[in-house]
This record gives C-alpha cells, structure tokens and sequence, in this order.
DNA sequence: GGAAGCTATGCAATCGTTTACATATCCTCG
DNA sequence: CGAGGATATGTAAACGATTGCATAGCTTCC
C-alpha cells in the first residue's frame, strides 16, 4: 500500500539505516544526505510504521486510562488534562471504562500484557479483588498511576485532590456560619473517597467540638437519584440537622431536588456543600456551594507522574500528589434560620 | 522480559505456528495438541504481543476518536457509545481534541498514515482547509466516518441526529403556544451544525406563515459566554421576539443568565429552548425545554459504521445515519404574555 | 493395493523498522 | 607519513507474531 523505508532508501540512493538515522537523528547523517533523504520522504509523504518501530523498540508510546464509566462527563476535564501532557510527549491517549475492561473474565491488564500500552492510568479505586491482585505484580506496579480515587492498599503512586483540606473548608464554612448540626450525606460505601472525605468532616467538626449524628446517612453511589432518595432519610434525622456536607454535587443536587419535593427549602431550612464543582453546580437553583477540584490538573499531574514512572525515573516508589481544592462559595448555604432552634 | 511464543512452542514441544494456530483458529489443531498448547500458555500466563501481531496482519484494532474540545463533558456519552461499540468487536479507541492532533503542522492523519490506527471518527466539522484536502485522499476517505458534526463536501459517511426535524419540534412547540415572533440565536457562523438548525427553524417557521426577524443574531461559538453576550442583542430587536430558539442548551442557559440580568424573566417575558439536552438543561431555572440528542446512538452507530467500512463492505459510498431527536418539555417555554402585545 | 483426499504439523518467509557492529573515508597531529 | 580519531554509511540481525507451502500420516474407496 504505502511506501516502506525500503521504497525510500532506494529512491534516494542509500541504505535503510541512512533512512532511519536521517528521520530520527537527522545529526547523525551528513547534510548532503539528509536533504536528499529528506527531499524524498517530503515528495511522497512517508511516514514511518509504529508498528513496526514500536515492535522494534518495546514500546506502544500509548497508555490506557480506566474510568468507572466512560459516560460520566466528571472525567472530561482530566481527559483533557492527560490528553494536553501525553501528547506533547508523542504519547497517545486510550481510554476504556472498567465495565468493558473486564467483561468476559478479561484481565484489566490485557492491554498491558500485550504490549499495547506502555502504562495504565486507573481512575476507579473499586476494582475486584482479582484485578487488584493483577496489579500488586512486580513488573506490573511501575507501570501503573491512580488519579482521583486510590486503592488504600499497594502503595501505587497517585494523584488525588486533597480531600480532607476541601471537607475542612466546608466545615469552617459552615461552622463559621453558625451551624452546630451538621450531617455528612455519604456515597458508596467502601469507596475510598467517600471514606476520605467522611474522615474529613469528622476530623473538622472534631477541632470545633462537634460530630455527627450517629448513624450513617446515605447509601449507594454518588448519583443524583441516591442523593434525592437520601431526601427522606434527611427527614427522619432527630435533632435535624441544618446542613448536609454531601460527598459529591451530584449527591447534594439530587438531595435538594428531593427536599424541595418534601417542601424544604435550601438554604433557608437546610444549607448544602457539594464536592467536585461540576458544570451543572453553578447553574442549580439555588446555586451550589462547592469544594472544587481542578479536574484538568489532575490529569496533567497524572499523565506527567506515569511519563516519569516509564521513563525509569522511579525517584519516589509511592508517590502521592495532592492537589489543592477551593471552595466556591454560592448560594446553597446561609446561616441556620432562628425560628427553628427551639 | 514475557514470554514469546517461542518460548511458549519450545515448552510445549510443538512449533510456533502449532502455537499460533491453537491460539487464533483452535480448530485447526488436533485436541491433543490443543491441551497441550494451552496448559502452558495457562501456566506462564502468556499473551500474543499485539505490536507483533499487528505489524504482521497489518491492522492495528484500534481508532481514532477526533473531538474539538476532549473537556468538553458533551462528548462523554458519545465516547461511551464508540467504546461500548468498539470493545465488542475487540477494537480500542483513542482520543484526542482536533487542537492537539494538529499541533505543530501535524496532520490530521498521521495516526493513520502511521498506521497506529486503522480508522477515524470525526466529530469536529471545522477542520481547516488543509486537513479536510487531506482526507479525501481516496485511500483515506474510506477509513473515515463522521459523527455530530460533518463536512458539507466529500461525501463522507457520517452519523447525526436529525436537526431539522428537531428544529421543526420546538417551532411548532412554541407556535402551537401562541408564538408568532420567534428569533434563533445563532452558533458559531460556518459551523454545520448552526446552519442546519437555522434551516430547520427557517423551514418550519416558513410552513406556519412566519419567518426570522431579519438581521443575524448572535455570533461566536455554541458557548454560556456567547449566550450571556446574546442577551444585549436581543434587547434590542425591534419588534421584541416572544420566543428564542437557540443553536445549543450553553447558549440558551447563557441567554436566561444573561436576560435575567436584564430584568427579563423566563418564560412569563421569553420563552427559550435549547438544542441538546445536556445533563445541567434539568437542573437550570426554569429547566430547559430543549431538543434531546440521544449521544450514547451516536457514538454506538458511528462505531459501527465505521466498523462495516472497514471491513470493506463499501454497501453505501456516502451512507448518513441519521438518528431521530425528540422535544423535552420544561419550564422555559410558556404561552407569550399578552400583556405586552399592545 | 494404490490413488486421492484429509488432517495435523513444521519450515521459513514476511511484516517495516532500529541499531550493534563493521567498514570506508577523511582529518589531524606528532 | 602513518597512527589514531572522527565522521558517514552500509550490512544484517533482531523485534514477535502469522501464514503459504510442503510434508507426513491416515482414511477411504474402487
């Protein structure tokens, strides 16, 4: 079909090798021979096989990023991120969801094992114990970063938002505005996030000489329906609390959808902090006070981890970055109404 | 470093073409040899070095995913369509945003001209001149199919939703309403998108005896900014449009915020509606009424689309799937106050 | 019993590069 | 002038699979 760097040596009159150096160490053949070579290739447009100089050199110049679901549009932004620092490595981008990963008793590692990848960027820290196991493998480990979500064990480096510093912000915030009864609306359980950032607010309302209401609030994932179905748990809270720290926005906008329908009023009856500032955040009525995470930037720090990772640079064995998070302070929290106190 | 087949036939005490054979076309092999085969490919764990096998079969099993903007969260469902697609069918997708596939005077093509991808998806209809020549190149054109966006010239197969037929629900939505002067806002100007929906909304407005004020209003891209910088614009509109139809739901929402700046309330002074049904178009006051693309079809359609040209069945040279859109009715359209009639 | 047809396997070429090593040329310097 | 060191190029062996062709053993059937 295409020409082959044979085509082209022989067209210019030298050897394969003159072409190969010519193309990627073009200070290695004299100019002469360069600027035939090069007028050449020019002519006709070659360019060289990957696959056959990816065979030839052990690497895919790609990694694979694994999401929890590839139609959650939270992961654009760090698409964006890792896509911004790996292309200008020459590094391509593939991305998957762990649901396809690992259907059909596939290894999460299959792209991995096969060469087609150099290094995977694992965004969901829920895996199955056996893909876990997988990753634990020595040759595998330094192949391997995390971003946003971590697996507690393994000691893989990693990039994440600093959580507990964004939960702090958003007790200060709230304490600051008065509330003395403040409720953690949680996301899935086990889910290391969820964990970290529960750890968070307990940690916060501790330095305040404040706690919980004792028993768990909330259940499931991080989804709006959860966070609405959470609206009548909200109801049964006694003493009732004044403001919900909820582990995600979604969770916080679903939960002030369902109050509404229960006919409380946000901020006026109940003040609501989210977690992740996503687009929709700033457009819900009333706005949605946030712990923001600079999603972009964790893609940018993820991707440039794992390029140092690859290159051999094992500097840091378990690395973590942590990112600073902001709170952006809108319309979903004031201070606790009077009327209801006694 | 892993094990190769010929570690694999040395081991197993047949050849490697015994091995690849009980690998890829089971049947080809005796049963015995089969077991053999396969207890040591179990054992060591062994998996098919992809690079090695692609160069050979000379495929790469993997596309190419073009978006103009990866953090753009409206291409997630899209993604995940192609990748649920895709995965089926053993094919990886990569990703990437027009902006840095052309860096540097790249071409568009250089994944496929290198052979790192077997085809492209193209979701960016404004491609500059010089890449769009080189996608017509016919042995390129064949491995290319368009998906949201496409190019008004070269015939090549693509996937969209169906814009006019879109356009026509939200006029007569907002006529059957009561309202007679309706404006569009428009899209960036060039944009295949902005052009095919101005046309619905020109065509249907026609077949109810009305039609657009005269100048254009609007300019720049589809974003909440270009929506907000509208609102001005329309204030000064003579006679006043009753309604808005807008090229996207960023521009509408942008639009409400930027009205409602003005003073201006929706839908009692103006009804809106939206093109899209992004996630926040729920959740915005009032929610939007807005025209529902179902992204996750277009992605799952336009990988398999592509999928079929590749495989040759060339059935239909410029094939265009067009999937069907339907009106979601919110609170941002209302009958047209008469109170300001006269 | 032998030709014809299968089935199962092996041999070796091939895919398109890169690169270690060898070679040839030219320059420099004592 | 000849040794030694650059510099520029060529030769050919990998990289790890797939696959056309050849071969050997077994059936089958007249």
């Amino acid at each position: 079909m295409s020409l082959s760097i044979k085509d082209i040596a022989r067209l210019s009159g030298v050897s394969t090798a003159t072409v190969s150096r010519t193309l990627s160490q073009p200070d290695r053949v004299s100019e002469t021979t360069r600027e035939a070579v090069m007028a050449v290739v020019d002519r006709h447009g070659y360019r060289v096989n990957s696959m056959a100089r990816n065979l030839r050199r052990q690497r895919a110049d790609s990694v694979l990023a694994i999401v929890p679901d590839l139609g959650n549009p939270f992961f654009s932004a760090i698409f964006a991120g890792l896509q911004q620092t790996l292309s200008a490595g020459g590094t391509d981008l593939l991305v998957t969801d762990s649901h396809s990963a690992l259907r059909g008793g596939q290894s999460l590692l299959s792209h991995l094992r096969e060469a087609r990848v150099d290094g995977l960027v694992c965004l969901d820290g829920e895996l199955p114990e056996a893909a876990r196991a997988e990753l634990k493998a020595p040759d595998i480990a330094t192949r391997v970063v995390f971003a946003c979500e971590w697996l507690a064990e393994g000691d893989f480096p990693s990039v994440r938002s600093d959580n507990r510093a964004g939960m702090r912000l958003a007790v200060d915030h709230l304490v600051g505005l008065g509330h003395r009864d403040i409720a953690y609306l949680s996301g899935p359980g086990g889910n290391v996030l969820d964990t970290e950032r529960r750890a968070g607010v307990v940690e916060s309302l501790a330095s305040h000489g404040l706690a919980l209401p004792g028993p768990r609030f909330g259940s499931g994932d991080f989804s709006l329906e959860a966070g609405r179905a959470a609206a009548a748990e909200f109801l049964a809270l006694i003493p009732r609390p004044t403001a919900v720290i909820c582990a995600s926005d979604q969770l916080a906008i679903g939960l002030a959808s369902g109050l509404h329908a229960h006919g409380l009023r946000v901020p006026d009856d109940v003040s609501l902090v989210g977690f992740d500032d996503i687009q929709t955040a700033e457009f819900v009525n009333p706005p949605l006070t946030t712990v923001r995470q600079d999603r972009l930037q964790i893609g940018v720090q993820a991707a440039s981890l794992l390029l140092r990772q690859l290159a051999g640079a094992n500097c840091a064995p378990n690395k973590i970055v942590t990112l600073p998070v902001s709170l952006q302070v809108r319309g979903s929290t004031a201070a606790p109404s009077l009327a209801r106190k006694p």
